[in-house]
DNA sequence: AGACATCTACGAAGGTCTTCGTATATTGAT
DNA sequence: ATCAATATACGAAGACCTTCGTAGATGTCT
């Protein structure tokens, strides 16, 4: 289970791709302001950790996550929704579109989903 | 923000109303297995932050959260969609759903929210 | 070759969290 | 009044995280 530093750089590798520790850091940068080698320091950790693996044939490493994002993600809602919503993914989702603002598309989409798992599960 | 440990305090105390630290502590004790003076002196730490009051009328203190649970919840919420979801909270709600099944009645519920956030947006 | 930039490795400081033991006060029962 | 149970207060240890400086290796440019 990442740290919250430790997520902000899955975030970038997720959104990027595969990186560099300078890539990483120059992403960063835009919100952080840290040294270099904090950042580093961070990636060797999660390298250790089990949660990077990184390509050393070039002079600079490559850094990829082990674990794809959804899986992450997912560990990462199940234990918010055990935490603080009593179990209950429906309760988390609706606290979540009422926090931010979701477009019509994403709206449409998650109806979708919602029909298909009502379909599912409908079958008495 | 709260902690781990004292998120777990908050729920009990989101579930059960206004309780002691024995109150607390008993129902943790279901699923941690921690000293009593841990939780009390957890508790005192969220007084001291602000994150709980307590009525020192009676001989054992009665403890309230100083938010509402809406309140904490959705910052939680925002934190882990800026985190792990580029900020969308759809996409959240989606991986939530796909991670812990909800009840028709739960998904019905949500499905009028949304219905409800689209009619909001929809006047353009 | 020599100067300079950039990379990785690593130790250690400083902060925060969690845990628990001990001290002290209060209540209740015998 | 004494003893046992239970309450709060608090200090300190231990674990974990984040941060950064320093050192050494490797590449680049003139």
């Amino acid at each position: 289970m990442p740290t919250d530093a430790e997520l902000a750089i899955l975030a970038v590798l997720w959104r990027e791709g595969p990186s560099t520790v300078r890539q990483v850091h120059d992403a960063l940068a835009a919100e952080q302001s840290t040294a270099y080698t904090t950042t580093l320091k961070l990636m060797q950790v999660m390298t250790q950790k089990g949660l990077l693996r990184r390509d050393t044939s070039q002079r600079s490493y490559i850094f990829r996550p082990t674990r794809p994002a959804a899986r992450t993600q997912k560990n990462l809602v199940k234990k918010l929704v055990d935490a603080a919503f009593e179990g209950s993914a429906a309760q988390l989702a609706m606290r979540a579109l009422s926090t931010k603002r979701a477009s019509r598309e994403e709206l449409e989409e998650l109806e979708t989903m919602i029909e298909k798992l009502k379909a599912e599960q409908g079958d008495d």
